[in-house]
DNA sequence: GTGTTTGCAAACTTTTTGCAAACAC
DNA sequence: GTGTTTGCAAAAAGTTTGCAAACAC
């Protein structure tokens, strides 16, 4: 009952895209690059295709606050974010399948999976910010 | 340099109904509720309290994919969310600062902290999937 | 040829914002 | 009275969807 998969141009394109930009891009970043190859892609296709291929495993979803990013690397691991840009890291972080057993044992849901996600401020904005040990309120740039 | 903080009767009845509430509301959950009390209460008022408060630490945020979440409960607990139907419930699990220090100590970023959230699916939902082991595409009634 | 996929544009969801009027202090 | 906050409506940002034409197999 599964539905025939095809291998489009568009499909190999929006993956090689993800791989090769590499740094957790979004998925407006994603059609970006994408069109810098064939300008003709629809934003509907790369949404789509984005969603396909992380169903397939092929790549991963990060879901983040602001937007989810898409990540080529698909072993295990967590991510930081950065509150200021939106800038993500790879941290590695073994997956622990006890805290799901345990999490389950707690509360009636089925659960399948857990994700962690690290908030802080990245080096280029952590320069941005200046040396304030406090963190202001907003640097004179506007970062958003 | 601080804002002069303002108790109105708005700002009052959105704390009092996410406390009342209880069950980790949606922004748009907590207007509606608001709105049975005050039908004229603006949908950005709801927003910007909703960030106020949790700025002032009356409330806490669960950024949840999907749209965030509100908790009255602002001891340190993670969440489980239904992939199905949203719903949250509240998972017991320590905050762990050593997981910020590894991680900070892997990145360059200042890392500020850490959530986890655990994805599964609640009983109610279980319950409509019926007894199929494989989760089907979707049951008689979309949860959306 | 059949059935999946695309491009496009429109719709949708969640959240933010501009601004004059209303309100807290 | 001063300065914050509100209500409203419009805009933003991210994502999904309907549909005919295009394409993969």
């Amino acid at each position: 009952m599964d539905v025939q998969r095809r291998t489009t141009r568009q499909r190999q394109l929006i993956l090689d895209t993800v791989k090769s930009l590499g740094n957790h891009p979004t998925a407006d970043a994603v059609v970006n690059a994408v069109r810098s190859h064939d300008a003709h892609v629809g934003r509907g296709t790369v949404y789509r295709n984005l969603k396909l291929l992380s169903e397939e495993g092929l790549i991963r979803v990060i879901k983040a606050p602001g937007g989810n990013r898409f990540d080529a690397r698909c072993d295990e691991h967590a991510h930081a974010i950065c509150t200021s840009c939106g800038a993500v890291a790879d941290i590695e972080l073994p997956y622990r399948e006890d805290l799901d057993r345990a999490a389950g044992a707690q509360c009636a849901y089925r659960i399948d999976s857990h994700y962690t996600l690290f908030e802080g401020v990245c080096p280029a904005c952590r320069a941005k910010e200046g040396a304030c040990p406090v963190p202001r309120t907003q640097p004179d740039e506007a970062p958003r």
